[in-house]
DNA sequence: AAGTGGTCTAGACCACCTT
DNA sequence: AGGTGGTCTAGACCACTTT
């Protein structure tokens, strides 16, 4: 009967979708339930806090851990190096920069990364040497000062060099005017995906879109 | 100089970004960290796993941890009950039935539920009486046998009822045609963002794709 | 005031994988 | 073959927050 924490997490579940706890109730502690299965608190602990993470279970102190109502599940989404995400596809990445200059910045860029000039690089992925996504992206002058994004895309400039900053991400989807359709080789009108994303890590460091060519899709688990 | 496991984790994070650790290199292994820090090897451990649960660190038995020289991020994304997501809005959601079929369904709704007769539920999501979300869905029959989608909608019923199965995203770009520009009552030829989502449990249960009104985001965090 | 989860210690054994 | 991370135990103290 001694059980892991994963069986322990897999045996919660199980009594979620059972409805042997229904959604609301109050669940038994963490006590109660290392006794019942054979194994210390801290597996128990472990265990539950994996499915509260998931947004499965709420747990408080002193509250207690319930079945949320209305449960918001929580799925993770891998954001890889543009390049890194073609050469998995199996296709030869490329890459070109089309601008790089400072200029003052729509309403967006100065909320997202404050007033005052700002690079704006303007790029092109492709794959197997189609166009695959466009970089429209604006930077605050300090963070990639002196880097020659001709040489490295800003997307992998960035991975490498800013870890473990806070990101805030927004999909959307937009229509292809002359110049995108121009840019992306499609027809005008197309519906393209957008990603746009907002990296700060104590101040803020860069705002970009990413608009990708007809078609493409961004796959999330869980 | 004893530190608690965020305390661990702050300071492994300070030497990733100031390059102590560059990328590619391996790092002190639990035993030596935990002797440095003045904790034991478990909180190391648990900071360790947390940091390379975001894609910070790579972690393998033997093998050490490392640094990746192209982290991978993790973002999370939240899924509320469409009805949900529109009241936090401080929208007025709505909800209308616009068929339930039962169909042979197309290749994608067989490759994800199995072939058969399957339930077919088109209804339409409003927030303060605007079309919000076209909810185009496909079950599996024994699903949600004899519930009515008039009353309730299958998006919330299965939330409250099917809770914490597995779940695949994608995200999309689709233009509108004649018949989702009617439905969402936006021009036809308008970008639209399509977020299509397979659910299964130890079975296939639902593969459904929500189209949103034209200007409509999607936000993750991290 | 008291119950519940959050976390830490010290020690141990195990699974996996690289060398 | 051996080193490294993965996990468990038993006990303890602490932090939060509800009663």
């Amino acid at each position: 009967m001694a059980m892991g924490w994963q069986e322990v997490r897999d045996e919660a579940l199980r009594r979620i979708r059972a409805r042997d706890w229904p959604p609301g109730a109050r669940i038994p502690d963490e006590a109660a339930l290392a006794g019942e299965l054979g194994c210390t608190r801290v597996t128990v602990n472990r265990a539950l806090r994996d499915l509260a993470e998931a947004g499965l279970l709420e747990r408080r102190r002193r509250g207690g851990t319930r079945v949320p109502l209305t449960p918001v599940r929580r799925a993770t989404l891998s954001i890889p190096i543009i390049r890194q995400d073609i050469a998995e596809r199996g296709q030869e990445p490329g890459y070109r920069l089309l601008s790089d200059r400072l200029e003052p910045g729509g309403a967006e860029a100065r909320a997202a990364l404050g007033d005052g000039p700002l690079r704006h690089v303007l790029a092109l992925h492709t794959a197997d040497g189609a166009p695959y996504c466009l970089e429209d992206r604006w930077l605050t002058p300090a963070v990639a000062e002196g880097v020659d994004f001709a040489e490295v895309s800003a997307n992998e400039w960035l991975v490498g060099h800013v870890t473990y900053a806070e990101a805030h991400l927004s999909f959307g989807a937009l229509t292809a005017d002359t110049a995108l359709a121009e840019a992306l080789d499609c027809p005008p009108g197309a519906a393209l995906l957008l990603l746009e994303r907002s990296t700060r890590a104590e101040t803020p460091i860069t705002w970009v879109r990413l608009i990708y060519a007809p078609g493409h899709r961004v796959d999330a688990g869980l």
